[in-house]
DNA sequence: TCCAATACTTTACGCCATAAAGAATCAACG
DNA sequence: CGTTGATTCTTTATGGCGTAAAGTATTGGA
Protein backbone atom coordinates (compact mmCIF):
# COMPACT_ATOMS: atom_id res chain seq x y z
CA UNK A 1 0.00 0.00 0.00
CA UNK A 2 1.29 3.39 -1.41
CA UNK A 3 0.48 5.87 2.12
CA UNK A 4 -1.23 8.23 0.69
CA UNK A 5 -1.36 11.82 2.59
CA UNK A 6 -3.52 13.55 4.80
CA UNK A 7 -6.79 11.50 4.17
CA UNK A 8 -7.81 12.65 7.68
CA UNK A 9 -9.33 16.49 8.78
CA UNK A 10 -6.88 18.85 6.55
CA UNK A 11 -6.96 21.35 9.67
CA UNK A 12 -5.99 19.03 12.31
CA UNK A 13 -2.91 17.53 10.07
CA UNK A 14 -1.73 21.09 8.69
CA UNK A 15 -1.77 22.32 12.45
CA UNK A 16 0.12 19.21 13.25
CA UNK A 17 2.57 19.97 10.41
CA UNK A 18 2.89 23.61 10.78
CA UNK A 19 2.66 24.18 14.80
CA UNK A 20 3.25 21.27 16.51
CA UNK A 21 1.62 19.78 20.11
CA UNK A 22 0.08 23.00 21.84
CA UNK A 23 1.02 22.08 25.46
CA UNK A 24 -0.88 24.18 28.31
CA UNK A 25 -1.86 23.58 31.99
CA UNK A 26 -4.38 21.03 31.26
CA UNK A 27 -6.59 18.44 34.14
CA UNK A 28 -5.60 14.81 33.63
CA UNK A 29 -2.15 13.08 33.91
CA UNK A 30 1.06 14.71 32.73
CA UNK A 31 1.55 13.15 28.91
CA UNK A 32 3.99 10.68 29.10
CA UNK A 33 4.68 10.94 24.96
CA UNK A 34 4.65 13.97 23.17
CA UNK A 35 3.91 13.78 19.08
CA UNK A 36 7.90 14.94 18.60
CA UNK A 37 8.85 11.36 20.40
CA UNK A 38 6.18 9.66 18.46
CA UNK A 39 7.72 10.41 15.02
CA UNK A 40 11.10 10.07 15.96
CA UNK A 41 10.45 6.77 16.88
CA UNK A 42 8.41 6.48 13.95
CA UNK A 43 11.28 7.51 11.55
CA UNK A 44 13.40 4.85 13.73
CA UNK A 45 11.33 2.23 13.14
CA UNK A 46 11.06 3.14 9.37
CA UNK A 47 14.39 3.81 8.96
CA UNK A 48 15.29 -0.20 10.50
CA UNK A 49 12.61 -2.00 8.89
CA UNK A 50 10.82 -0.35 5.91
CA UNK A 51 7.13 0.70 5.10
CA UNK A 52 6.36 -2.50 6.85
CA UNK A 53 6.20 -0.61 10.14
CA UNK A 54 3.07 -0.31 12.48
CA UNK A 55 1.45 1.31 15.02
CA UNK A 56 2.08 -1.20 17.44
CA UNK A 57 6.14 -1.11 16.36
CA UNK A 58 6.11 2.43 16.94
CA UNK A 59 4.41 2.13 20.36
CA UNK A 60 6.09 -0.34 21.47
CA UNK A 61 9.62 1.47 20.89
CA UNK A 62 7.76 3.72 23.25
CA UNK A 63 7.03 1.20 26.09
CA UNK A 64 3.50 1.85 24.90
CA UNK A 65 0.22 0.11 23.13
CA UNK A 66 -0.35 1.07 19.40
CA UNK A 67 -3.61 3.04 21.12
CA UNK A 68 -1.59 5.24 23.40
CA UNK A 69 -0.63 6.69 19.81
CA UNK A 70 -3.68 7.71 18.63
CA UNK A 71 -3.71 10.25 21.95
CA UNK A 72 -1.53 12.58 19.98
CA UNK A 73 -1.74 11.88 16.28
CA UNK A 74 -5.11 10.92 14.76
CA UNK A 75 -4.19 7.91 12.70
CA UNK A 76 -1.21 6.23 10.81
CA UNK A 77 -1.61 8.57 7.62
CA UNK A 78 -1.47 11.52 9.86
CA UNK A 79 1.72 10.16 11.29
CA UNK A 80 3.62 9.63 8.32
CA UNK A 81 2.85 12.75 6.93
CA UNK A 82 4.88 14.34 9.86
CA UNK A 83 7.80 11.39 9.27
CA UNK A 84 7.98 12.29 6.50
CA UNK A 85 8.05 15.81 6.76
CA UNK A 86 10.39 15.47 9.69
CA UNK A 87 12.75 13.59 7.84
CA UNK A 88 13.33 16.40 5.75
CA UNK A 89 14.62 18.76 8.18
CA UNK A 90 17.85 17.22 7.22
CA UNK A 91 18.55 18.71 3.99
CA UNK A 92 20.55 21.45 3.57
CA UNK A 93 18.58 24.23 2.17
CA UNK A 94 21.02 26.45 1.14
CA UNK A 95 23.19 26.52 -1.72
CA UNK A 96 26.21 28.66 -2.71
CA UNK A 97 25.39 29.61 -6.23
CA UNK A 98 29.24 31.62 -7.07
CA UNK A 99 29.60 29.17 -9.86
CA UNK A 100 26.07 28.88 -11.22
CA UNK A 101 23.43 26.90 -10.86
CA UNK A 102 24.11 23.46 -12.44
CA UNK A 103 26.82 22.50 -9.97
CA UNK A 104 23.86 23.60 -6.84
CA UNK A 105 21.62 21.83 -8.65
CA UNK A 106 23.82 18.57 -9.14
CA UNK A 107 24.51 19.14 -5.59
CA UNK A 108 21.08 19.10 -4.39
CA UNK A 109 20.26 15.93 -6.40
CA UNK A 110 23.09 14.50 -4.73
CA UNK A 111 22.10 15.49 -1.64
CA UNK A 112 18.35 14.06 -2.43
CA UNK A 113 19.79 10.81 -3.69
CA UNK A 114 21.40 10.30 -0.71
CA UNK A 115 18.78 11.14 1.51
CA UNK A 116 15.90 8.44 -0.39
CA UNK A 117 19.28 6.15 0.29
CA UNK A 118 19.53 6.73 3.81
CA UNK A 119 15.54 6.89 4.70
CA UNK A 120 14.11 4.54 1.62
CA UNK A 121 10.35 4.76 3.24
CA UNK A 122 9.97 8.18 2.42
CA UNK A 123 9.71 6.72 -1.48
CA UNK A 124 6.51 5.19 -0.40
CA UNK A 125 5.12 8.41 0.56
CA UNK A 126 2.88 8.76 -1.77
CA UNK A 127 4.39 12.08 -3.35
CA UNK A 128 1.32 13.39 -5.77
CA UNK A 129 -0.94 14.80 -2.79
CA UNK A 130 2.71 17.11 -1.42
CA UNK A 131 2.60 16.83 2.58
CA UNK A 132 2.71 20.31 2.37
CA UNK A 133 4.67 20.34 5.68
CA UNK A 134 7.59 23.31 6.15
CA UNK A 135 10.54 21.07 5.21
CA UNK A 136 9.08 20.15 2.38
CA UNK A 137 8.72 23.28 1.01
CA UNK A 138 11.92 24.13 2.26
CA UNK A 139 13.55 21.79 0.23
CA UNK A 140 11.74 22.45 -2.45
CA UNK A 141 11.86 26.07 -2.42
CA UNK A 142 15.97 26.19 -2.63
CA UNK A 143 15.51 23.98 -5.84
CA UNK A 144 13.52 26.64 -6.95
CA UNK A 145 15.49 29.43 -6.01
CA UNK A 146 18.81 27.76 -7.77
CA UNK A 147 16.54 27.25 -11.02
CA UNK A 148 15.39 30.87 -11.10
CA UNK A 149 18.83 32.21 -10.92
CA UNK A 150 18.56 30.77 -15.21
CA UNK A 151 16.63 33.01 -15.30
CA UNK A 152 13.91 31.36 -17.23
CA UNK A 153 10.52 32.22 -16.19
CA UNK A 154 8.96 30.73 -13.86
CA UNK A 155 6.16 28.54 -15.93
CA UNK A 156 9.18 26.90 -17.72
CA UNK A 157 10.67 26.01 -14.79
CA UNK A 158 7.89 23.93 -13.15
CA UNK A 159 8.09 21.39 -15.37
CA UNK A 160 12.17 21.09 -14.99
CA UNK A 161 11.20 21.34 -10.73
CA UNK A 162 9.14 18.49 -11.41
CA UNK A 163 11.32 16.82 -13.87
CA UNK A 164 14.57 17.09 -11.47
CA UNK A 165 12.44 15.21 -8.77
CA UNK A 166 11.06 12.74 -10.46
CA UNK A 167 14.26 11.79 -11.74
CA UNK A 168 16.07 11.87 -8.58
CA UNK A 169 13.00 10.05 -7.11
CA UNK A 170 12.89 7.17 -9.59
CA UNK A 171 17.04 6.85 -9.86
CA UNK A 172 16.70 6.28 -6.06
CA UNK A 173 14.01 3.99 -5.73
CA UNK A 174 15.61 1.60 -8.06
CA UNK A 175 19.00 1.35 -6.18
CA UNK A 176 17.16 1.40 -2.99
CA UNK A 177 14.78 -1.63 -3.94
CA UNK A 178 16.86 -3.49 -5.42
CA UNK A 179 19.08 -3.37 -2.42
CA UNK A 180 16.00 -4.21 -0.69
CA UNK A 181 15.34 -6.98 -2.77
CA UNK A 182 18.79 -8.35 -1.50
CA UNK A 183 17.22 -9.12 2.10
CA UNK A 184 17.93 -7.58 5.06
CA UNK A 185 21.68 -7.95 5.19
CA UNK A 186 21.47 -6.39 1.94
CA UNK A 187 24.18 -9.35 0.45
CA UNK A 188 22.44 -11.81 -1.06
CA UNK A 189 21.71 -8.82 -3.32
CA UNK A 190 23.71 -10.49 -6.37
CA UNK A 191 22.57 -13.82 -5.71
CA UNK A 192 19.20 -12.36 -6.09
CA UNK A 193 19.61 -11.58 -9.36
CA UNK A 194 21.73 -14.35 -10.56
CA UNK A 195 18.94 -16.74 -9.37
CA UNK A 196 16.81 -14.60 -11.65
CA UNK A 197 18.85 -14.30 -14.33
CA UNK A 198 20.01 -17.96 -14.58
CA UNK A 199 16.15 -18.51 -14.58
CA UNK A 200 15.23 -17.01 -17.57
CA UNK A 201 18.20 -17.25 -19.36
CA UNK A 202 18.01 -20.85 -19.00
CA UNK A 203 13.53 -20.92 -19.85
CA UNK A 204 14.56 -18.15 -22.85
CA UNK A 205 17.94 -19.05 -24.08
CA UNK A 206 17.64 -16.38 -26.99
CA UNK A 207 16.87 -13.60 -25.02
CA UNK A 208 19.45 -11.81 -25.85
CA UNK A 209 18.24 -12.21 -29.96
CA UNK A 210 14.88 -11.29 -28.98
CA UNK A 211 15.86 -8.11 -27.13
CA UNK A 212 19.35 -6.90 -28.85
CA UNK A 213 18.84 -3.65 -28.42
CA UNK A 214 18.47 -4.29 -24.13
CA UNK A 215 21.37 -6.79 -24.51
CA UNK A 216 23.38 -3.77 -26.23
CA UNK A 217 22.90 -1.09 -23.80
CA UNK A 218 23.25 -3.96 -20.79
CA UNK A 219 26.69 -4.88 -22.39
CA UNK A 220 28.54 -1.64 -23.45
CA UNK A 221 29.72 -0.87 -19.87
CA UNK A 222 32.61 1.64 -18.51
CA UNK A 223 34.90 0.46 -16.44
CA UNK A 224 33.56 -0.04 -12.64
CA UNK A 225 34.83 0.71 -9.23
CA UNK A 226 35.82 -2.58 -8.02
CA UNK A 227 35.54 -1.56 -4.24
CA UNK A 228 31.67 -1.04 -4.78
CA UNK A 229 29.27 -3.30 -5.15
CA UNK A 230 27.70 -4.08 -8.63
CA UNK A 231 24.32 -2.89 -8.45
CA UNK A 232 25.84 0.44 -6.66
CA UNK A 233 28.15 1.03 -9.86
CA UNK A 234 25.33 0.83 -11.79
CA UNK A 235 22.62 2.96 -10.66
CA UNK A 236 25.42 5.94 -9.72
CA UNK A 237 26.52 5.32 -13.31
CA UNK A 238 23.24 5.74 -14.70
CA UNK A 239 22.05 8.67 -11.89
CA UNK A 240 25.15 10.61 -12.93
CA UNK A 241 24.30 9.54 -16.42
CA UNK A 242 20.72 10.68 -16.68
CA UNK A 243 21.16 13.61 -14.45
CA UNK A 244 24.21 15.27 -16.99
CA UNK A 245 21.20 14.47 -19.69
CA UNK A 246 18.42 16.79 -17.97
CA UNK A 247 20.84 19.34 -16.92
CA UNK A 248 22.09 20.07 -20.47
CA UNK A 249 18.72 20.01 -21.51
CA UNK A 250 18.11 22.71 -19.27
CA UNK A 251 21.81 24.73 -20.36
CA UNK A 252 19.53 24.47 -23.45
CA UNK A 253 17.05 26.18 -22.88
CA UNK A 254 18.74 28.79 -20.63
CA UNK A 255 20.76 29.42 -23.89
CA UNK A 256 18.28 30.20 -26.25
CA UNK A 257 15.06 31.98 -25.44
CA UNK B 1 2.42 -1.28 0.55
CA UNK B 2 4.40 -1.19 -2.21
CA UNK B 3 3.79 -4.83 -3.85
CA UNK B 4 7.19 -6.09 -4.23
CA UNK B 5 7.96 -8.32 -7.06
CA UNK B 6 9.06 -11.92 -7.07
CA UNK B 7 9.91 -12.99 -3.37
CA UNK B 8 8.72 -16.27 -4.23
CA UNK B 9 10.55 -19.10 -5.79
CA UNK B 10 12.19 -17.22 -8.88
CA UNK B 11 11.70 -20.56 -11.33
CA UNK B 12 7.84 -20.93 -10.45
CA UNK B 13 7.76 -17.13 -11.25
CA UNK B 14 9.30 -16.66 -14.44
CA UNK B 15 7.38 -20.19 -15.76
CA UNK B 16 4.57 -18.25 -14.94
CA UNK B 17 5.27 -15.53 -16.95
CA UNK B 18 7.38 -16.52 -20.03
CA UNK B 19 5.57 -19.65 -20.23
CA UNK B 20 2.03 -19.19 -19.23
CA UNK B 21 0.22 -22.40 -17.64
CA UNK B 22 1.22 -25.74 -19.13
CA UNK B 23 -1.91 -28.17 -19.37
CA UNK B 24 -2.20 -31.48 -19.83
CA UNK B 25 -4.11 -34.52 -19.11
CA UNK B 26 -4.16 -34.83 -15.49
CA UNK B 27 -6.08 -37.15 -12.75
CA UNK B 28 -8.20 -34.95 -10.66
CA UNK B 29 -11.39 -32.41 -12.08
CA UNK B 30 -11.30 -30.41 -14.63
CA UNK B 31 -10.14 -26.91 -13.61
CA UNK B 32 -12.41 -24.00 -13.50
CA UNK B 33 -10.44 -21.33 -13.63
CA UNK B 34 -6.83 -20.69 -15.32
CA UNK B 35 -3.64 -18.66 -14.84
CA UNK B 36 -5.16 -15.92 -17.78
CA UNK B 37 -8.81 -15.82 -16.34
CA UNK B 38 -7.21 -14.91 -12.85
CA UNK B 39 -4.97 -12.60 -14.40
CA UNK B 40 -7.69 -10.94 -16.11
CA UNK B 41 -10.10 -10.69 -13.33
CA UNK B 42 -7.11 -9.34 -11.27
CA UNK B 43 -6.43 -6.57 -13.71
CA UNK B 44 -10.06 -5.63 -13.77
CA UNK B 45 -10.60 -5.72 -10.23
CA UNK B 46 -7.59 -3.35 -9.34
CA UNK B 47 -8.58 -0.86 -12.41
CA UNK B 48 -11.49 -0.39 -10.67
CA UNK B 49 -10.68 -0.30 -6.60
CA UNK B 50 -6.69 0.48 -7.09
CA UNK B 51 -4.18 -1.33 -4.96
CA UNK B 52 -6.70 -2.16 -2.20
CA UNK B 53 -7.30 -5.15 -4.28
CA UNK B 54 -7.33 -8.86 -2.81
CA UNK B 55 -7.25 -12.11 -3.53
CA UNK B 56 -10.57 -12.57 -2.03
CA UNK B 57 -11.73 -10.00 -4.42
CA UNK B 58 -10.27 -11.29 -7.21
CA UNK B 59 -11.62 -14.56 -6.28
CA UNK B 60 -15.05 -13.54 -5.82
CA UNK B 61 -15.36 -11.90 -8.97
CA UNK B 62 -14.13 -15.04 -10.38
CA UNK B 63 -17.32 -16.97 -8.30
CA UNK B 64 -14.60 -18.67 -6.38
CA UNK B 65 -13.10 -18.14 -2.64
CA UNK B 66 -9.99 -16.53 -2.21
CA UNK B 67 -8.01 -19.57 -1.39
CA UNK B 68 -9.20 -21.31 -4.81
CA UNK B 69 -6.14 -18.59 -6.60
CA UNK B 70 -3.56 -20.36 -4.89
CA UNK B 71 -3.74 -23.21 -6.85
CA UNK B 72 -3.00 -21.62 -9.57
CA UNK B 73 -0.63 -18.66 -8.90
CA UNK B 74 1.35 -19.19 -5.89
CA UNK B 75 0.82 -15.95 -3.94
CA UNK B 76 -0.49 -12.34 -4.45
CA UNK B 77 3.01 -11.40 -5.35
CA UNK B 78 3.44 -13.22 -8.28
CA UNK B 79 0.12 -12.48 -9.56
CA UNK B 80 0.83 -8.84 -9.48
CA UNK B 81 3.90 -9.74 -11.39
CA UNK B 82 1.71 -11.19 -13.94
CA UNK B 83 -1.24 -8.61 -13.92
CA UNK B 84 1.67 -6.48 -14.29
CA UNK B 85 3.27 -7.51 -17.63
CA UNK B 86 0.25 -9.28 -18.80
CA UNK B 87 -1.24 -5.42 -18.96
CA UNK B 88 1.90 -3.74 -20.52
CA UNK B 89 1.08 -5.93 -23.30
CA UNK B 90 -1.35 -3.37 -24.82
CA UNK B 91 1.30 -0.66 -25.52
CA UNK B 92 2.57 -0.15 -28.74
CA UNK B 93 6.18 -1.74 -29.48
CA UNK B 94 6.58 -0.13 -32.80
CA UNK B 95 7.04 3.14 -33.58
CA UNK B 96 8.07 4.96 -36.92
CA UNK B 97 11.28 6.57 -36.90
CA UNK B 98 11.09 8.23 -40.29
CA UNK B 99 10.97 11.73 -38.82
CA UNK B 100 13.77 10.97 -36.33
CA UNK B 101 14.25 9.48 -32.52
CA UNK B 102 12.56 12.29 -30.66
CA UNK B 103 8.93 12.20 -32.19
CA UNK B 104 9.32 8.33 -31.53
CA UNK B 105 10.26 9.28 -27.84
CA UNK B 106 7.68 11.88 -27.32
CA UNK B 107 4.98 9.43 -28.64
CA UNK B 108 6.63 6.22 -26.48
CA UNK B 109 6.58 8.74 -23.42
CA UNK B 110 2.73 10.16 -23.79
CA UNK B 111 1.58 6.51 -24.52
CA UNK B 112 3.33 5.92 -21.11
CA UNK B 113 1.65 8.54 -19.49
CA UNK B 114 -1.40 7.70 -20.84
CA UNK B 115 -1.37 3.56 -19.66
CA UNK B 116 -0.11 4.65 -16.47
CA UNK B 117 -3.54 6.87 -16.19
CA UNK B 118 -5.66 3.70 -17.48
CA UNK B 119 -3.92 1.75 -14.39
CA UNK B 120 -2.67 3.79 -12.02
CA UNK B 121 -1.91 0.46 -9.74
CA UNK B 122 0.82 -0.04 -12.10
CA UNK B 123 2.78 2.97 -10.63
CA UNK B 124 2.66 0.96 -7.19
CA UNK B 125 4.48 -2.19 -8.78
CA UNK B 126 7.88 -1.80 -7.11
CA UNK B 127 10.10 -0.63 -10.09
CA UNK B 128 13.19 -1.46 -8.82
CA UNK B 129 13.39 -5.03 -8.39
CA UNK B 130 12.11 -5.31 -12.57
CA UNK B 131 9.55 -8.20 -13.12
CA UNK B 132 11.33 -9.27 -16.24
CA UNK B 133 8.68 -10.60 -18.01
CA UNK B 134 8.05 -10.46 -21.89
CA UNK B 135 5.84 -7.26 -22.55
CA UNK B 136 7.98 -5.55 -20.05
CA UNK B 137 10.95 -6.10 -22.18
CA UNK B 138 9.15 -5.67 -25.14
CA UNK B 139 8.41 -1.87 -23.96
CA UNK B 140 11.62 -0.73 -23.21
CA UNK B 141 13.46 -2.52 -25.94
CA UNK B 142 11.27 0.07 -28.19
CA UNK B 143 12.53 2.41 -25.97
CA UNK B 144 15.98 1.26 -26.73
CA UNK B 145 15.67 0.84 -30.20
CA UNK B 146 14.31 4.39 -30.70
CA UNK B 147 16.97 5.72 -29.14
CA UNK B 148 20.20 3.15 -30.19
CA UNK B 149 19.15 5.75 -33.82
CA UNK B 150 20.68 8.84 -31.99
CA UNK B 151 23.66 6.68 -32.78
CA UNK B 152 24.52 7.51 -29.20
CA UNK B 153 26.36 4.59 -27.27
CA UNK B 154 24.64 2.28 -25.35
CA UNK B 155 26.62 3.23 -22.10
CA UNK B 156 25.34 6.82 -22.38
CA UNK B 157 21.77 5.18 -23.60
CA UNK B 158 21.37 3.59 -20.04
CA UNK B 159 21.20 6.88 -18.20
CA UNK B 160 18.68 8.23 -20.49
CA UNK B 161 16.56 5.56 -20.77
CA UNK B 162 16.49 5.59 -16.90
CA UNK B 163 15.88 8.90 -17.32
CA UNK B 164 13.01 9.49 -19.45
CA UNK B 165 11.29 6.22 -17.55
CA UNK B 166 11.55 7.99 -14.08
CA UNK B 167 10.20 11.08 -15.48
CA UNK B 168 7.42 9.32 -17.42
CA UNK B 169 6.87 7.43 -14.33
CA UNK B 170 6.86 10.32 -11.87
CA UNK B 171 4.80 12.62 -13.85
CA UNK B 172 1.86 9.85 -14.26
CA UNK B 173 2.01 9.07 -10.39
CA UNK B 174 1.53 12.86 -9.72
CA UNK B 175 -1.86 13.43 -11.90
CA UNK B 176 -2.67 9.37 -10.99
CA UNK B 177 -2.75 10.32 -7.39
CA UNK B 178 -3.83 13.84 -7.21
CA UNK B 179 -7.23 12.43 -8.92
CA UNK B 180 -7.01 9.70 -6.30
CA UNK B 181 -7.34 12.30 -4.24
CA UNK B 182 -10.25 13.07 -5.17
CA UNK B 183 -12.28 10.01 -3.95
CA UNK B 184 -14.00 7.65 -6.48
CA UNK B 185 -16.13 9.82 -8.08
CA UNK B 186 -12.86 11.99 -9.05
CA UNK B 187 -14.92 15.03 -8.88
CA UNK B 188 -14.19 16.37 -4.97
CA UNK B 189 -10.90 16.73 -6.32
CA UNK B 190 -10.39 20.71 -6.47
CA UNK B 191 -12.22 20.81 -3.31
CA UNK B 192 -9.71 19.13 -1.43
CA UNK B 193 -6.64 20.98 -2.61
CA UNK B 194 -9.09 23.96 -1.76
CA UNK B 195 -9.55 22.97 1.80
CA UNK B 196 -5.91 22.12 2.08
CA UNK B 197 -4.44 25.36 0.92
CA UNK B 198 -6.94 27.35 2.76
CA UNK B 199 -6.22 26.00 6.52
CA UNK B 200 -2.40 26.30 5.10
CA UNK B 201 -3.14 29.92 4.40
CA UNK B 202 -4.76 31.03 7.63
CA UNK B 203 -2.47 28.91 9.72
CA UNK B 204 0.81 30.66 7.25
CA UNK B 205 -0.79 34.23 6.34
CA UNK B 206 2.68 34.85 4.81
CA UNK B 207 3.44 31.51 3.17
CA UNK B 208 4.13 33.70 0.32
CA UNK B 209 6.89 35.60 1.70
CA UNK B 210 8.66 32.43 2.63
CA UNK B 211 8.70 30.51 0.15
CA UNK B 212 8.51 33.68 -2.79
CA UNK B 213 10.16 31.18 -5.17
CA UNK B 214 7.33 28.59 -5.11
CA UNK B 215 4.95 31.43 -5.11
CA UNK B 216 6.84 32.55 -8.31
CA UNK B 217 6.29 29.33 -10.13
CA UNK B 218 2.96 28.58 -8.59
CA UNK B 219 1.92 31.89 -10.16
CA UNK B 220 3.51 32.11 -13.28
CA UNK B 221 0.83 30.67 -15.41
CA UNK B 222 -0.07 30.07 -19.36
CA UNK B 223 -3.14 30.17 -20.55
CA UNK B 224 -5.27 27.13 -19.71
CA UNK B 225 -7.39 24.97 -21.45
CA UNK B 226 -10.70 25.29 -19.92
CA UNK B 227 -12.12 22.20 -21.38
CA UNK B 228 -9.81 20.14 -18.61
CA UNK B 229 -10.34 20.28 -15.15
CA UNK B 230 -7.42 22.39 -13.35
CA UNK B 231 -4.99 19.65 -12.56
CA UNK B 232 -5.17 17.83 -15.90
CA UNK B 233 -4.18 20.95 -17.47
CA UNK B 234 -1.43 21.62 -14.75
CA UNK B 235 -0.30 18.16 -14.94
CA UNK B 236 -0.21 17.83 -18.73
CA UNK B 237 1.29 21.40 -19.24
CA UNK B 238 4.05 20.23 -16.74
CA UNK B 239 4.51 16.86 -18.20
CA UNK B 240 5.24 18.65 -21.64
CA UNK B 241 7.23 21.26 -20.65
CA UNK B 242 9.64 18.35 -18.44
CA UNK B 243 10.10 16.10 -21.22
CA UNK B 244 11.08 18.79 -23.71
CA UNK B 245 13.71 19.94 -21.64
CA UNK B 246 14.97 16.27 -21.22
CA UNK B 247 14.68 15.72 -24.84
CA UNK B 248 16.78 18.99 -25.73
CA UNK B 249 19.33 17.27 -23.21
CA UNK B 250 19.66 14.39 -25.52
CA UNK B 251 19.65 16.51 -28.54
CA UNK B 252 22.32 18.12 -27.26
CA UNK B 253 24.26 14.96 -26.09
CA UNK B 254 24.14 13.57 -30.14
CA UNK B 255 24.71 16.75 -31.15
CA UNK B 256 28.28 17.31 -29.72
CA UNK B 257 30.32 13.66 -29.41
C1' DT C 1 -12.68 -50.76 -9.36
C1' DC C 2 -9.66 -48.48 -6.76
C1' DC C 3 -5.72 -45.20 -6.21
C1' DA C 4 -3.63 -41.02 -6.36
C1' DA C 5 -3.67 -36.56 -8.07
C1' DT C 6 -6.21 -32.41 -8.56
C1' DA C 7 -9.74 -28.37 -7.72
C1' DC C 8 -11.87 -26.12 -4.56
C1' DT C 9 -13.98 -24.89 0.19
C1' DT C 10 -13.83 -24.33 5.12
C1' DT C 11 -11.61 -23.16 8.99
C1' DA C 12 -8.05 -21.00 11.37
C1' DC C 13 -3.87 -18.10 12.46
C1' DG C 14 -1.45 -14.08 12.99
C1' DC C 15 -1.01 -9.78 11.35
C1' DC C 16 -2.92 -4.94 10.62
C1' DA C 17 -5.56 -0.13 11.79
C1' DT C 18 -8.58 1.56 14.84
C1' DA C 19 -13.36 1.99 17.43
C1' DA C 20 -15.24 1.67 22.16
C1' DA C 21 -15.03 1.33 26.83
C1' DG C 22 -12.81 1.42 31.17
C1' DA C 23 -9.00 2.50 34.69
C1' DA C 24 -5.92 5.71 36.51
C1' DT C 25 -4.37 10.42 37.18
C1' DC C 26 -4.51 15.18 37.84
C1' DA C 27 -6.11 20.71 37.86
C1' DA C 28 -9.53 23.51 39.23
C1' DC C 29 -13.65 24.67 41.57
C1' DG C 30 -17.18 24.53 45.36
C1' DC D 1 -10.87 18.96 51.23
C1' DG D 2 -13.69 16.44 48.26
C1' DT D 3 -15.67 16.23 43.98
C1' DT D 4 -15.92 16.95 39.02
C1' DG D 5 -14.42 16.57 34.58
C1' DA D 6 -10.77 16.36 31.43
C1' DT D 7 -6.94 13.68 29.98
C1' DT D 8 -3.62 9.55 29.35
C1' DC D 9 -3.21 5.04 28.52
C1' DT D 10 -4.76 0.02 28.46
C1' DT D 11 -7.97 -3.57 27.34
C1' DT D 12 -10.99 -5.53 24.45
C1' DA D 13 -13.27 -6.07 20.17
C1' DT D 14 -14.24 -5.52 15.03
C1' DG D 15 -13.41 -6.25 10.46
C1' DG D 16 -9.93 -6.44 7.15
C1' DC D 17 -5.79 -8.86 5.05
C1' DG D 18 -2.62 -13.04 3.05
C1' DT D 19 -2.23 -17.65 3.39
C1' DA D 20 -1.41 -22.37 6.01
C1' DA D 21 -3.83 -26.70 6.93
C1' DA D 22 -7.24 -29.84 6.53
C1' DG D 23 -11.22 -31.66 4.41
C1' DT D 24 -14.41 -32.89 0.32
C1' DA D 25 -15.47 -33.91 -4.19
C1' DT D 26 -13.94 -35.15 -8.81
C1' DT D 27 -11.34 -37.30 -12.23
C1' DG D 28 -7.73 -40.27 -15.39
C1' DG D 29 -5.02 -44.22 -15.44
C1' DA D 30 -3.59 -48.78 -13.46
Amino acid sequence: MVVYAGQGDPRRSIELLWRGSTVENRPGPKPGLSVDAIVDAGIAVADEQGMAFSMRAVGERLGRTAMALYTYVPGKNELVDLMYDRTMAELPTSYPLDDGWRPAVTQWAHDMWEFYGRHPWVLQVSQARPVLGPHEFAVTEELARILVSTGLPGRRLRGIVGAINYFVRGAAQTIVEARAAGGATGEADEEWWYARSAVLLEIQPDLEKKFPMLHLLETDREPIDPTLPYLENDALENFRGGLKVLLDGVEGAVAKP
